[in-house]
DNA sequence: TATTGTTATACTCTATAACTATA
DNA sequence: TATAGTTATAGAGTATAACAATA
């Protein structure tokens, strides 16, 4: 397991990852503010909401949802009671485990996400796409979905290493 | 030039968009976690440590920090008197301008921002360009601080399409 | 007047820990 | 015991608007 320390990224790698940091950030505020304007919800929303959407009977499971979405359960209790309250979603216990919540995406949500959407991608497009080249945009459909299962898959935070120990007493 | 809605995203864009959202996510908890473990700071305060790092002068205006980090002026002015109170950073007065204030990474935010940096890499590392190419990563860093450049460029939020109006009569 | 930065404030979000209920 | 979800809570972070000072 040469999960160890002794390839540091290198000055092109670090730039990429800063350029990547900006541009991550650029568009989250652009989406961000986008969603907010045009359908009163936060990112969170947009992603659970998406989520549903996708789904074949529009339905998923909390800690599923949680999972995908890089939630808390509670933090995803707390917008699933926004949402629920807003009446985006319903919550009913699942039918096979008594113990799970089965949320399910409501005429209301659906219609908002649609709403949504269309702006949504403009502004997608308007501050991303826009700027790639067809071949950039094949380049990140190979890439991203494969980065994203690798990253599901590697062990979330083990072998930390505790400090590449050089310096014995900093300070 | 055609920034109408005519073009919405393909499906193969939107797949990318999506994973792209779930790798952000993703590489961000990551990233928060190793630096709120390995040095007590938020993503936020390390952008600054690091953007002042990287500035010859070691100094920045208040204003540029914000606009480059995509901070509101008082979000970072919350975050500097954090870092101030935890002697990272100091902040004076301008000397050319006195309504502008520099502020200048202290010995105690250096030693922070090098004491973190190696597990920092390391966690990007392994999180993020573990799974690329050498390809893959040299299109990144073709492609990243380009698309960050236009985004900058980009008007920030103007021409704002209240709903996709392409004809004439906007409704 | 325009710009820079801070303050006051209010609010959104998020996570941790304790708890309930089901498997 | 292990899993699913909620609740209580507490804290970090963010933005808006009003304000003070300088250009």
């Amino acid at each position: 397991m040469a999960v160890t320390n002794d390839t540091p990224l290198d000055a092109e790698e670090f730039a990429a990852y800063l350029a990547l940091r900006e541009v991550a950030s650029l568009l989250e505020h652009g989406v961000e503010q986008q969603l907010r304007e045009d359908g009163g919800i936060g990112g969170a929303q947009f992603g659970i909401l998406a989520q549903l959407y996708s789904s074949p009977t529009g339905q998923a499971r909390m800690t599923d949802l949680a999972d995908s979405l890089v939630y808390s359960r509670s933090g995803l209790t707390y917008q699933a009671g926004q949402m629920e309250k807003a009446g985006l979603i319903t919550r009913a216990p699942g039918e096979n485990d008594e113990r799970s919540v089965m949320v399910e995406l409501t005429p209301a949500g659906r219609e908002l996400l649609e709403r949504v959407m269309p702006g949504h991608l403009e502004v997608v497009r308007q501050l991303f796409f826009q700027w790639l080249s067809r071949d950039d945009v094949l380049g990140l459909a190979d890439l991203m979905p494969r980065l994203r299962d690798h990253m599901r898959t590697a062990p979330p935070r083990s072998a930390k290493p505790r400090r590449p120990g050089p310096g014995r007493s900093p300070r």
